[in-house]
DNA sequence: GCATGTGAATGGATTCACAGCT
DNA sequence: AGCTGTGAATCCATTCACATGC
């Protein structure tokens, strides 16, 4: 079977990075800046040069040989590459106190996303709205929903026993790119992309830190 | 500098699945199974036998050839390891939405962390509580709330342009370890260990992958 | 026989170092 | 002179393969 290289061979690191330099040029932007260095790039990010224009030089060659990467071409480019030039739309599943939350976050409604339903399946909770004003509908109506405003991106706040069918569910409405927040071991698909966000790994890894750092706080 | 093997040399990596072991150890107890082979545990995540043995090794010689793992005893030094075996305190400084699901979030309140309190500037708030009973108080009494209450760890909830400076207040005020939500690059103290959660990142790497593998749905 | 623990081999990602353009 | 783009070198993580012990 040959390595098709769909995904153009740019790794998920590399694609996480990418997101990072495109904030900061809305922030250059923001501050009429209008050239910029892999080096300075780099020591806002305590990154090595090199990196950044081997990240960068895998969108195509956008820089200029003692100059440095033109700020807004480069963050058009970025923003091309990400795929956020057009609006891309979401559906929540789980409409509690997470789903909530993150209904309204700033920042999953802008920029490229669009939050168009949270999907729950209490009753009581249909046609309420998040304080920002995401509708909560009954998550049976899942497939239709996804048809008819074209979910691109499903973010799962439900709890852990619901998860593996949630994801099952959303792949099968056609959603294929997921964010979990559930922790839990997803079986997954060909086709579907997923995320996780576990907050007890992060959590408990900074525990290990804590616990492995006590007697030896002054190393610099 | 000779490098003071702090931390005990065990890579954030393996840290991040020592946690999900340590998951799954939790359920096969409560299912009453008394022993596990590294293939089993290699099975339900996708994983690479060796790797978890390897994973597993970090912590001492806890196998037993021909045989497996024991589930309660490894559990237990998986616990220690990750030093959840007393209870972590913890403070999330900003009372929005994200901040009070935080405070509800089951899995921030039970096994090894509790969540003390939510700290926020905004006088309206102070005396509230979460849903489940985290009380707002004022965030410039942060400094007594972590001396009196053993706060170990932080969370960061608030705007990215706050960001930085409650990292700042937090480590100066003795908290050593941060969980930061805000999407914003922090300066870093040494001493101060912090894990990012940026959502914006996760979303964007979605949409990277959706754009890039429209045209060619079916690789398997 | 079966499963761990571990050196050796592989594979990827980061860093170095420099040739090439402006 | 300055900074990009990139092969080569290095570093770290994963996988292989097998000796070791139950």
């Amino acid at each position: 079977m040959p390595a098709k290289m769909t995904e153009r061979d740019i790794s998920e690191v590399t694609t996480s990075r990418l997101s990072v330099y495109l904030r900061c040029l809305t922030y250059l932007q923001s501050i009429n800046q209008k050239t910029v260095s892999s080096h300075e790039l780099a020591e806002r990010f305590h990154l090595n040069s090199s990196q950044i224009r081997k990240d960068l030089a895998c969108l195509g060659e956008f820089g200029t040989r003692g100059v440095g990467y033109d700020v807004s071409h480069l963050k058009q480019q970025l923003v091309h590459e990400l795929g956020i030039d057009g609006t891309r739309n979401a559906v929540i599943v789980g409409a509690g106190n997470l789903g909530l939350a993150l209904a309204d976050y700033r920042g999953f409604n802008s920029n490229g996303f669009h939050i168009v339903a949270l999907l729950d399946n209490d009753p009581e909770k249909f046609g309420r709205t998040s304080r920002s004003g995401v509708p909560v509908i009954d998550v049976s109506r899942m497939r239709d929903v996804v048809r008819d405003q074209q979910v691109a991106i499903g973010v799962i706040a439900v709890t852990p026993e619901s998860a593996q069918q949630v994801h099952d569910e959303l792949a099968a409405a056609g959603v294929n790119a997921i964010l979990n927040f559930a922790p839990a071991q997803l079986r997954l698909r060909s086709g579907v992309k997923v995320r996780s966000v576990d907050l007890r790994i992060n959590l408990e890894s900074l525990s290990f830190y804590l616990k492995n750092s006590n007697g030896a706080k002054q190393q610099d």
